[in-house]
DNA sequence: CAATAATTGTTGACTAAACTACATCTGTAT
DNA sequence: ATACAGATGTAGTTTAGTCAACAATTATTG
């Protein structure tokens, strides 16, 4: 029966920083499957009972550590409440993608294991950033299935675009990424407009 | 009534050190006496009165913080039970001393106003280092009072050798500081091996 | 295969830190 | 003077973290 922790608590807050500092920092050290909870604990200098009040397991621990990395990318090219035409969305998603894995191959240098884990929880955070900023674009409140069904789309083909990009490790930049994929995804965004029945 | 907190617990460390470097990070911004308890535990992210739960107040904390990191250059040139023969004891003396002042200056800009404060405790613990290489040195039990009274001799004036030479901010270095002043200090420690009486 | 070690997740008792509130004690300005 | 703002130090209550111990899995090794 995990007892409930104020998150606000400045300890809380505290102690949720320190294991996830020492979580990357061993992240760059070991593969996360070789990773264990006291392993966690000891270079956070946290009692491993500390852990389980905070996190179900590694694996919570892992998904909420990666997300808050890239919840911060996000916000910093989607600041609160600006509008984005089309292509400015198109092309903030994917340098944002960009910065993020740049960021990942700087903080963890052995992610080989963790991948599925991440693009999943990635993709994720990305369709609420295109679905909010599809709902401010359109004002049509009847849309909404099919904004949610367009925003499934992008997330996923720029996901793995950019993926794939990563993968190939081109000479191509992300500008001429963004200039090789626009014209094949803002199709289907404009599919939006179309007054289908 | 202060409740008495045990000093080994992760919990207690971690708060002294948060609060000592809030502490050190202030006084480089601020003068001493501008430096409230509450300002102290706001950069610590700590609650007041767990300030107060460790030290008595801001002048314990100045003292236990600097004698600290004295401590700490004083270890390093006297790492534990070697011997140390009469011109490296001097030698290492004055190079701690030198060290130490210089990371005073390097961590707190503004130290006019608590140089009286500071120089108090550095000079004991100065004493306390001599005696013991003193009494290492003299296997005599019955020189107690006499290695005493050297200690004091050496501490007080080394420091304000040290001191002096800081605050005239000659070009001399710390070795020429070194070959300068030994001639004057060894037969003061010379006067140990006196059998006087 | 068995034995041993290591990791996981949980419990309950105890301690440190957070928080609120209060009674002083400054200083400072009206 | 007196009122007000801020700092100091203390006390009581609640919450988070520590610690030791446990059963239950999951490796490792002989």
């Amino acid at each position: 029966m995990a007892e409930l922790i104020n998150p606000n608590d400045p300890r809380a807050k505290r102690t949720r920083k320190f294991l996830q500092q020492a979580f990357l920092d061993l992240l760059n050290q070991k593969d996360f499957e070789n990773i264990s909870v006291q392993d966690i604990a000891d270079r956070a200098e946290m009692n491993r009972t500390t852990f389980y009040s905070h996190f179900q397991d590694k694996y919570e621990l892992l998904d909420m550590t990666l997300s808050m990395i890239f919840s911060e990318i996000l916000t910093k090219w989607f600041p609160g409440n600006k509008e984005f035409d089309e292509n400015t969305l198109i092309r903030n998603l994917i340098l944002a993608l960009c910065e993020w894995h740049t960021e990942l191959g700087e903080r963890i240098s052995r992610k080989s294991s963790l991948s599925p884990y991440i693009d999943g929880s990635t993709k994720n955070q990305l369709y609420n950033v295109i679905l909010s900023c599809l709902q401010q674009l359109s004002d049509d409140a009847q849309n909404e299935r099919r904004l949610e069904i367009i925003s499934i789309m992008l997330s996923s083909s720029i996901c793995d675009l950019v993926l794939h990009w990563k993968r190939s490790r081109t000479s191509e930049t992300p500008e001429e990424l963004i200039t090789h994929v626009l014209p094949y995804i803002i199709p289907v965004l404009h599919a939006i407009n179309l007054d289908v029945e």
